[in-house]
DNA sequence: GAAAAATTCTAATGTAGATTAAAATAGTCG
DNA sequence: CGACTATTTTAATCTACATTAGAATTTTTC
């Protein structure tokens, strides 16, 4: 029984690794390659498999397409969740949640691909992306608001604040190479200070005095 | 001969107007049903237009996508051109240009097409964008280091810090829809009030101060 | 009004690349 | 080993466009 179990679950565990790697290579691909330039035989040949053998974990390229950005999404979500819970006021949260959400960007998990061709989904799929990323705005932009509330956060347009930030990350796939000149780390620390000082009520001026502290992570302990 | 030229001169115009039609009509699909999602067919139907017709004026959908990528790099060029004449100090500068280039992608001369499929493009079409980009981006550091050191624009990793504005302006195109919710004024407004805080050495308090400076445009007379 | 140039259309053609069917291989377990 | 499942391959097929050729139409000019 258990050994049954087992078996499934290793089954399971086997096919899971390898359709999280397709995810992942496939996203590399569109990223570099965009979307019409790559063919299923590139994903596939990265995969030393055949383009035929991707059926096997994807239904179609519009479903791989849609993978992808649903892992996106919640990557993000994920990242999100996790600077709400790790941040003290609102300010310490939202870049919390940046900072999180970079690293997932440029990190292990990565690469999470950019969504420029949501247009071209299903429409059930589009609408589930959609979704997803409507709600990540407004969580983001409720973040700021409490900020705004709480004093951490200096006032603003949040829609418009919530945009600008959110297109600077979302952007960084576009420039950022692993193993290129910069470094996933400075991405994170500049793009910390960028946003701390963008946001900041008070805390703009105190952190430009020390140029340590713009290199210190969040969740770093002091 | 003054008939001769004119007679040319009217030709041209016709045909240049009709093909500066065609990128801006192009531009728009691509933004709103991604590039795989845009036939030649559906262009073609905006303008009224049969798809081989399109030939006419572009040799490929390869070169359709050039040339619009081309007319979207010579617009920021030119607001950059424009930001540097009629700003006083670096900071000023900065904030003139980016809001001649958001005035440009949400107004009349837009839509201008976001660069997703860069990598898909002929060699040579792809240098020769990728050159501009990097020439763009050189030009708004080389903007971010001269406000540090004229003390306009509080010191940061220049790099870095263009990245992350270059990316929250390129992004606009992904949500901001002409006759939306939002109008391309208030995108200006509020995206140059979120840059001031984010670069000033000193503005941002101060600015903070009126609700009014903060629906001024940086072109307005005081 | 007719010749010439510019612009658009109709009707094929061609092809890359997604998709499928069926067979072959590899792996697991009693 | 031998049945059974998971995974991948080979070899077609299928189709949506991009693209082209040549004719038709509109526009310009004298």
């Amino acid at each position: 029984m258990t050994d049954i179990k087992q078996w499934h679950a290793d089954k399971g565990r086997q096919y899971r690794l390898k359709h999280d790697r397709l995810l992942r290579v496939a996203a590399a691909c569109f990223n570099q390659k965009g979307y019409s330039g790559t063919s299923l035989k590139d994903v596939a040949r990265q995969l030393e498999l055949t383009d035929a053998a991707l059926y096997y974990y994807v239904s179609s390229k519009e479903e791989l397409v849609y993978q992808c950005y649903r892992r996106a999404a919640d990557v993000g979500t994920r990242a999100m969740a996790r600077g709400r819970d790790e941040g003290v006021d609102s300010l310490d949260k939202a870049l919390r949640y940046l900072a999180h959400h970079i690293e997932a960007l440029c990190g292990e998990d990565g690469p999470l691909a950019i969504m420029s061709e949501i247009p071209s989904l299903e429409p059930d799929h589009k609408a589930d992306i959609l979704e997803r990323s409507r709600a990540h705005s407004l969580a983001f932009e409720a973040l700021l608001t409490e900020g705004i509330s709480d004093g951490s956060i200096a006032p603003c347009d949040v829609r418009m604040t919530g945009n600008a930030i959110m297109g600077a990350v979302n952007w960084i796939p576009k420039w950022y190479r692993p193993g290129g000149p910069v470094s996933a780390e400075q991405v994170r620390s500049q793009f910390s200070t960028f946003f701390r000082q963008a946001l900041g009520a008070e805390a703009a001026l105190p952190q430009r005095l020390s140029i340590e502290a713009a290199h210190r992570l969040p969740e770093d302990p002091a």
